[in-house]
DNA sequence: ATTACTGTGTGAGGTATGTCACACTTTAAG
DNA sequence: CTTAAAGTGTGACATACCTCACACAGTAAT
């Protein structure tokens, strides 16, 4: 059976077996029980962290201590604390299991070293950010024209597994509303 | 004089004199009047534009027709409809100008092209990327835990020359509240 | 100079959303 | 099994924000 993180490299770039492996070398794998962090605030982080299985949420704070979600990831996701690895600077948000989690990480030295060694992940992590920023941008543009109701529903289209799995608190969370608004929603 | 292209990606890496050359080679430049388009919603983009002079914003519509910024681009930024430039697909935005400003651009193919040829570009882009997506992760950060007033002042703060160049009506278009409130946001 | 257009401030009133409170259910922990 | 904790829905009320309206200043076009 195919590595699924292999399938998830090649959804962009084919690689033989010997490149799997090879970087394959280059990541470490962990397992964390639900509730655990991965990453918490304030933290130098120096992993990039893939999702085999499970769920994890990325939050923070504001003055008020108010919770929100700033990413979900499950299965085939990258999560990290993208400021604090790219920058080298303290991390604003937290990274914590909403599951039993199995992930594979990758450090910032080993992921420069795959970069420079090997052409094609340097174009895959390029692709990849392309991606990542396209999504962003989209989000702030339902942020921005969106009504409450529309953001969950788009949502709930787009992710509808999510809503197995994750609290009506984290999603109200994550849409920039609060629980009793999301539960309103629906009537 | 050293040409301010130059500076701008020596910023971030450094080049020979025939690099630049080779470089500028794939660039065009193009003057356009305050008012004009340089993306129209619903197009395919295929040009990545640099400005040298002048003040551009990018914009979209809601359903009530309600006008929303999601950048405005001033001396030294890049512009384009970053998803339809990367994916091909139809812009979601609309790009123009708000002074009379002259632009470099690149298309697509000279882009790729350029990436393929020139390995320091390809890191350029590639840091160039991750920076945009670092810089959208905080205004998403920002719109979800920051009120409007405290969005206002983080505005001001890191971008005191726009206040001076652009209507406060856009700019609470880019914060994403009505005028009025932006208006009132002072006393 | 005249006219139109855009930008800006401010009042009045409506609406969406937040906050607090409580009830009840489901899930986790000892 | 028992108890605590977390999740969910709903009512009552407060509030931030939106919309519409109007006034007036500054700018651009004829």
């Amino acid at each position: 059976m195919i590595h699924p993180f292999r399938q998830h490299i090649e959804e962009i770039i084919p690689l033989t077996d010997d490149e799997f492996d090879f970087i394959l070398s280059h990541f470490e794998s962990i397992k964390k029980r639900k509730h655990q962090y991965i990453v918490q605030e304030g933290e130098f982080v120096n992993k990039e962290y893939w999702v085999i299985k499970g769920c994890l949420k990325t939050c923070f704070y504001d003055d008020s201590g108010k919770e929100h979600i700033l990413q979900f990831a499950m299965e085939n996701w990258w999560s990290t604390d993208y400021e604090s690895f790219v920058n080298r600077t303290e991390s604003k948000t937290s990274i914590s299991c909403l599951e039993d989690s199995e992930l594979l990480y990758i450090t910032y030295e080993n992921r420069e070293k795959l970069t420079s060694e090997m052409h094609k992940m340097e174009r895959f992590w390029a692709k990849k950010s392309k991606y990542g920023r396209i999504a962003l941008q989209n989000r702030i543009l339902s942020l921005l024209k969106n009504s409450s109701k529309e953001r969950y529903e788009l949502l709930l289209e787009q992710y509808p597994k999510l809503f197995q799995r994750v609290s009506k608190k984290l999603i109200a969370a994550y849409l920039g509303v609060s629980r009793e608004t999301l539960s309103r929603l629906n009537s």
